[in-house]
DNA sequence: AATGAATGAGTGTTCATTCAT
DNA sequence: GATGAATGAACACTCATTCAT
């Protein structure tokens, strides 16, 4: 996240407050003091809470999605896509564990929000083009069966739920170290059995 | 979770005010309103609001913890035994959604307040259980060789991804139907190369 | 205070909370732990909060008012009432500086409250039997023209004044050092000049 | 006390309200009713019930300090001195009835109170400067021998007495015609005996 | 654009008291 | 007499938001 404008740097003293206090746990004049903007700054510029919380979040799964989008340029063969979906995202939230920590815990809260859809929007465009990404070997038939959905999960899922407990300080192992490995299992788990 | 008690209908309606209105955007008030208890009443059996959400999250790792501990019973292999970690799993948020939902949301917050340590110390030995079930396997090279905690990410991780996919009306597909193919997945992703 | 009866346990029980915590803050939960008896109990034998405080404090100023009876027994001059005034205060607040403690600052409580006028009745009484004693003396011309209650804070104020300070561990001076003393200044202050 | 600003209304009201119904027996919205105020304006100003307690009882207790100041300034003898505390306080607190009561009931609370230390450092420093000013005539012999602590409760006791007496309205006399016996009183039980 | 004093509905919690056993 | 679970009115305080400057 840049450290230019106002705007950022609001964003970014809101991502401290919420690694420290909680999404919940953090007023606006926690913001505002880490921030060093007045309150009515912050309302100039946000209108409210809630619209802090989905900028930031929106912020965050756009990062991935362009991490994403350099690494599809460079990529050749279903092996490649399926680590790629794991290793960008390795990559990211160790570049960014206080974000990732946020937005994984935030989901829930702002599709519930008035920025609900425009989540449900780049969420769907984001899947759109992993798929699209991916149409090419699913029809020659390089993974096995299963709904997309599902697919989805398998791929991703282990490196999640690792994220998520690494991310808490709950693991002994570094997420980086098991960067090649979660890649290594997704691809396993999603190939067409030879 | 036993509908008899006064301590338990306070639980089960603190339950459903959490799923309906999130577990912050519940008000004492509005677990009074639905429990037909008096505010007195809920603070002679629980004390503060942070102990009743502590007691609702105990009660459901406990079931899950149950439910696995039964099915370890008959259970004489190592795919048997993998594959049940997944199917428990599924059994349980399939039939107590609301309960899973709120154990998968407020894991961080009871983990920070002051039960947090109680939390711990079943999670301790919850995973201990787990790897004594599974210890002789491993050391008959039944499985891939990785870190323990990736180890469980690995074998849970779709299914966490699912269930909070599935519990969030995100997925098409049902979670009860891909009960066989999560618990196949984790067992071709852990168990050792032929 | 005798510790015989369960009442006077829960006197004692008030007493040492009210030290501890103040009037205000201390609740009738409180008193119900240190006295072992049960809440049904203390509102059995006490029928409310107030009444315990007062039951208290009437007890405390008849223990001074004993005192000073059983002194005024054996004294035969204007110097010795006067001086006995002084010094059974001294001694009772030595001998019981939380009753006392409590005494000092309840009194406008008691006052207003529903017991308000048995505290008051009690004091015509004190009162009362003071200028009794008195009273030949001050016909003799023993003593300063000055009006009554003026006449009285200027023969205990000094006292009232440091055992407050002392009570409040705000002197460097013990209060029993000063007995002699206060008494000595009570005297003058009153005496008619030769 | 200033009629001025918005925080001195507030004070002003909480003395009213403290006058009527006691220090804890005034609730926030008893204040914001009288002052007029809002809720948010209290808390914005003063942060607390406790803080704006304290700050009353430093303001009344700096009056105070400020009339015996000016009166240090035209005094030129032992006696002047002596009687000056008395008169000062009978004067300050025939003009400030309430916020004496207040002053008088409220010490203990606000030393024990997170603003204690600031009473105690006020408190050190209003005795400092009375000690200053009469140290000069104690080198003479011109008092009594005895403890400090002892010396400001036999000048002010019976002041301090009286004053609470007619502010309970127990009374008969008025404080304002005890004016001069109480400094008169003050003098001659502190000068050393001819 | 920026400011920050003012707002007040709403929160978790306390605690004296009651009453069925 | 004794018990203690249950009650609910009342409280201090929080905090997102507004708006005049």
């Amino acid at each position: 996240m840049a450290r230019r404008s106002r705007k950022d740097e609001i964003l970014q003293a809101a991502l401290a407050c919420f690694t420290e206090a909680g999404v919940d746990g953090t007023t606006i004049e926690m913001i505002r003091d880490r921030s060093e903007a007045s309150i009515g700054s912050l309302y100039h510029h946000f209108g409210n809470k809630e619209r802090i919380i989905a900028a930031l979040y929106l912020a965050g799964t756009a990062e991935y999605a362009a991490l994403l989008e350099a690494g599809f340029a460079t990529t050749d063969s279903a092996e490649a896509c399926v680590k790629l979906l794991v290793t960008s995202y390795v990559d990211w939230v160790v570049a960014n564990p206080d974000w990732a920590r946020f937005v994984l815990h935030s989901r829930g809260r702002v599709e519930a929000g008035e920025q609900g859809e425009l989540l449900r929007e780049a969420n769907r465009e984001h899947f759109q083009r992993i798929f699209e990404a991916l149409s090419a070997y699913r029809e020659q038939g390089l993974f096995k069966d299963m709904p997309a959905d599902c697919f989805a999960s398998v791929i991703i899922g282990p490196t999640h739920d690792f994220a998520r407990n690494w991310l808490a300080g709950r693991t002994h192992t570094q997420l980086a170290d098991c960067r090649e490995l979660l890649a290594q299992v997704a691809w396993e788990s999603v190939r067409a059995n030879p």
